[in-house]
DNA sequence: CGAATGCATGAAACCGGTTACATCTATTTG
DNA sequence: CAAATAGATGTAACCGGTTTCATGCATTCG
């Protein structure tokens, strides 16, 4: 069922039908109701090519996410689409399941089918990606740490601020010998936060041990790995910051697993503060993250540039907050310890 | 840049353009490279839109889950995207939200934008909600639990032996007491899920209490509360049966917070074997239910119907398995306990 | 009462591709 | 050597809409 048919069953012009379906006010009362219960009866809706086609506007976003199974992208992600989807955008969910090639043919994908905007969530893309989709001139918006800054919105957190106060906090209770992990990934998130754990030493004074900052993959598995070999030798740390909550249950899980005590033998510290953070045993203590604030926020931002044109690049920094929880010692119980 | 002015730069005209693109044997070699030159030098990709228009065809395809953030849903989920990618297509990721209107809203929009065939994850539309997509001859799988059968193909679990499996288990430790919490929304997996449960306790020939049995949201907080409301009378349930591993993360949360102890005081069992089920402490016994492999096999029934426009109903169950952890007793242990 | 104005509608161009068919040239065949 | 055939390319119709512009009609105004 086509425009053309419905006209005709109307007995009128395909340019009347599209105007009851554009303009409708343009259209004669009479004229109007005859066609539209004819569409209503046909249950006819207008070709979504056709109509791009001539408006040259798809009505969709891309969202590129590093993991379609890690809770943190899509906490994001539900942000996306919260908004896309208010808006009346159809939001396209590209998993680059952390593979460059894949976000690379994905964001190809994006600009051949034409969406209006994209959300690249974490990205590892390079600058000379990102020259492809702005000659094309696609709007984007960076949500989180992404690699180099190809000048486009981002949302972001202060990693290195939210990785310091972590750190400070560990070493304030009293703890010397504190580990990280971080991400392998090469983003300005994984780096600011090993920044910032420096940071804390440098301020304490306190000599770091180079030893003890590892870059893991961001998965429970290699937290799990990375922990047990650190712990399963005698004077390991006294606790681990591992800057994903993901790794942190993977470190719990060791240090569990080696038959010492959290926090008592050794603490553990998350970051994001996604939902199981609270519900693991001891509850985690980590850097709370606005993972559906940023998402949200980012897509804003993308609809504004869409909608309004309003194409000025903005650099939005959202707070994190420090959540202590079981798995790592009070202040107060500094002394008690060591 | 457009298909005529790559044929201008070309000299040739717009249909040999097109032929190099869609049909490059039927060009001769000198045409064929100087056009492809100037298809590299221009970045130029044929419309997406106007190429729809033509084919008929979007190369997409549309998924729907009832939750974003529900890690059951998003292994299917990524199992379909898997697939998807793999052949082409793109996957509009909707997201309903338990929330039916927003369920028929996306079901509309997908129609709308002429996806090429849907997955429906766990849905809860009626059978006159999908007469519209057969009517427009969308092709539909079916994967988990619907409500009603609309006659799609479908890739489920047996839910009713499965529970029944993992109830007889629990009976045959020991137990008497077994309570089973079961998510409120009414498909066939949850109905399926409580009839099993009966018939465990009718086979072993123990009577049913039916206060044991409790419909209630599918979350962790949820599980929590039912858990907490039952387990701090005295005399309450031996072991809680949670349908799903969210429900029973919930579960496990109180049991503890109550001062008792899993499995010696309060056995937990779960549904799904999510990855945090084998994280948590105790480790949660649950039913294994191969999740990603749903999402494929369904996306590849769909992409039958689809490329090969083989339409008959296929009805494909999978296996599941009961994994015993932590978190229940062993049959070993029966007559130590009551 | 004739001209000007406004409103409703239709004809046709257009969005950017694909392809059936026509045309032209070069090669093969009888 | 003329006719048949194959191969390369162009012309124009078409996919299903939207929109500009022209047209016809009724109403308003001088």
């Amino acid at each position: 069922m086509n425009i053309r048919e419905i006209a005709k069953k109307a007995g009128v012009s395909v340019a009347t039908v599209s105007r009851v379906l554009n303009h409708p006010d343009a259209v004669a009362k009479n004229t109007k109701d005859k066609i539209e219960k004819i569409i209503a009866e046909e249950e006819y809706t207008p070709n979504w090519f056709a109509r791009s086609l001539n408006f040259n506007r798809t009505g969709s976003i891309g969202l590129m996410i590093p993991h379609i199974l890690n809770p943190v992208y899509m906490e994001m992600a539900k942000g996306v689409e919260d908004v896309a989807y208010q808006k009346g955008y159809i939001t396209f969910m590209c998993n680059a399941e952390n593979d460059r090639e894949k976000e690379k043919a994905y964001l190809a994908q994006m600009i051949r089918r034409r969406v209006d905007g994209i959300v690249m969530i974490s990205s590892t893309l390079e600058k000379e990606d990102y020259d492809r989709v702005k000659e094309k001139n696609i709007p984007v918006v960076l949500v989180g740490g992404n690699k180099s800054n190809p000048g486009f919105s981002c949302v972001r957190i202060d990693c290195e601020a939210a990785a310091k106060e972590a750190t400070k906090h560990m070493i304030d209770i009293g703890y010397r010998k504190v580990a990280m992990f971080c991400s392998k990934t090469d983003t300005f998130d994984n780096r600011d936060k090993i920044v910032g754990y420096r940071e804390a030493f440098k301020e304490a004074g306190v000599k770091i041990r180079e030893e003890y900052i590892k870059r893991i993959d961001d998965t429970v598995e290699d937290g799990y790995l990375a922990a047990k070999k650190m712990v399963e030798k005698k004077g390991g740390p006294h606790a681990i910051f591992a800057t994903s909550d993901n790794m942190a249950f993977g470190v719990m899980d060791a240090v569990k697993d080696q038959g010492l005590r959290i926090p008592e033998d050794v603490a553990v510290i998350g970051f994001d503060n996604i939902k199981l953070s609270n519900l693991v045993e001891p509850k985690l203590s980590t850097v709370d993250v606005p993972l559906h604030k940023m998402g949200v926020y980012g897509a804003r931002l993308l609809l504004d540039i869409i909608e309004d044109g309003n194409s000025e690049t903005r650099d939005i920094i959202l707070q994190t907050k420090l959540k202590i929880r079981k798995s790592c010692g009070h202040k107060e119980r500094i002394g008690e310890m060591f």
